[in-house]
DNA sequence: TGCCATTTAAATGCCAGACAATTAAATAAC
DNA sequence: GTTATTTAATTGTCTGGCATTTAAATGGCA
């Protein structure tokens, strides 16, 4: 392997970018072990610090797995959709906040990805998902529930909507687009009678999607997106009056 | 700052999370100067190797950005969607790789997408998306093109459409959805008349849009994705019958 | 005074060598 | 044959150092 020491780029991103590409296009293949550090570093002529910062950043993407001992080593990580959620939520979460995306285009974009699911969901969602929506509600129904735990219990309402449809790249997608959500909606404080139409809108979204309408399911959408938007926009509203 | 030196975890992966912790949270805004790294090793009590680690880590996931020099040092890195991308579609390259998801799932997936960004592309794209995909499907339709320009030339011509919704999140979300997918269908050989069938329903798609006609958009997607799951289809069965 | 060249200091990038901790396999003891 | 011990391989971490880069401080000169 042959690293150019001129670049611009570091030592250890370009050996972690030889590597990643190894894994990418197939050169290297799950649980396979990669050569020891010790290995790498003469291979890639370089010193093992710098070829440990590289496994590190390998590491950090869950590209690669490590193990002590004997028959340890790095070996090639099977990326699971487990692993990657949070990586997926903390990127889409940073991306809301360091960008000046408004609410309202945060929120378009969740719900026309969410809607986007309702057929599949109304046709294949189990039984399991039905009584998780089901459960959610009720939570959200307590009274003296914080704000927070409210929009935690609407985000967990929403996934099991999602995951209904059955597919987990769906899934997956989506998880960025509702998670990410959550700073900003926890900046809105929810009244009694906002939880009370919202959860008359979830009601509503749980009956289309036991009787697998999709048209009922898309319709609550609908009624959930401009409801939050407006709300959203009352409070910015109110919050600049104070200012 | 406290690390625990008797956790599982690495001392740099701690470190690692408590500044990510901190950046997520706020603690640290965009474009602030991290300490030095000797002040880290020092603050955390470890050695500059072991921060160094954890400096990579972040850098890996481009939260942070490192200069050098007098003035130089680590700065909280105001994270772009341009650099979520490749991030984005390289994980979700992975994950249908190393996870065994059938063409069907992750072309459902991409077709559900991307139809629900069909409305608001009908209703907001600009004569520049409209020109792209023109373009694109002039490439399309010269001869002597490999599959994998085409393939390529496809998913130029699908992000213009998606990019015509005007919502950059939108975009970020579905970039990883329809870029993953060209591995899957660089394993498809598109027979002459292949192509011609795929052109003319992203003429009847660019036509549609430029009607504003979401409806002939999202009929036009509807074909494409039944099209390509017959053709991967049956590809797979030619192979199975050939081993 | 004002401008340019030089020096200096601070920071990251990289390296060599060592020791600690962990783990599995080989070996020895019973 | 089973258990305890040793050994070897590997990652995790530390110390100390040098190279490189960069901006600021310094000094010389007109």
């Amino acid at each position: 392997m042959k690293i150019d020491p001129n670049s611009n780029a570091d030592l250890s991103a370009q050996i972690a970018k030889s590597i990643r590409d190894a894994i990418i296009s197939g050169d290297l293949i799950v649980d396979q072990r990669l050569p020891s550090e010790a290995e790498l570093s003469d291979q890639f002529d370089v010193s093992r610090p710098t070829v440990r910062e590289a496994l590190k950043r390998l590491a950090a993407q869950s590209l690669i797995r490590t193990q002590r001992g004997a028959t340890g080593g790095a070996f090639v990580n099977k990326l699971s959709f487990e692993e990657a959620y949070p990586q997926q939520i903390t990127t889409s979460t940073l991306l809301l906040s360091m960008n000046a995306i408004s609410f309202e285009t945060a929120c378009e974009a969740r719900y026309t990805l969410e809607r986007s699911c309702a057929p599949l969901s109304a046709l294949r969602r189990t039984a399991d998902h039905l009584a998780t929506m089901r459960a959610e509600i009720h939570r959200q129904s307590q009274p003296g529930l914080t704000d927070e735990a409210f929009c935690a219990s609407d985000v967990a309402f929403h996934r099991a909507l999602v995951d209904g449809a059955g597919n987990p790249v769906l899934s997956y997608q989506l998880a960025g687009a509702v998670e990410a959500m959550q700073p900003l909606m926890n900046m809105i404080t929810f009244s009694a009678l906002d939880r009370a139409k919202i959860i008359e809108l979830h009601n509503a979204l749980a009956d289309a999607l036991e009787a697998n309408n999709a048209i009922g399911v898309d319709t609550a959408l609908a009624g959930l997106e401009s409801y939050t938007t407006n709300l959203a926009k009352s409070v910015m509203e109110k919050r600049k009056n104070k200012a």
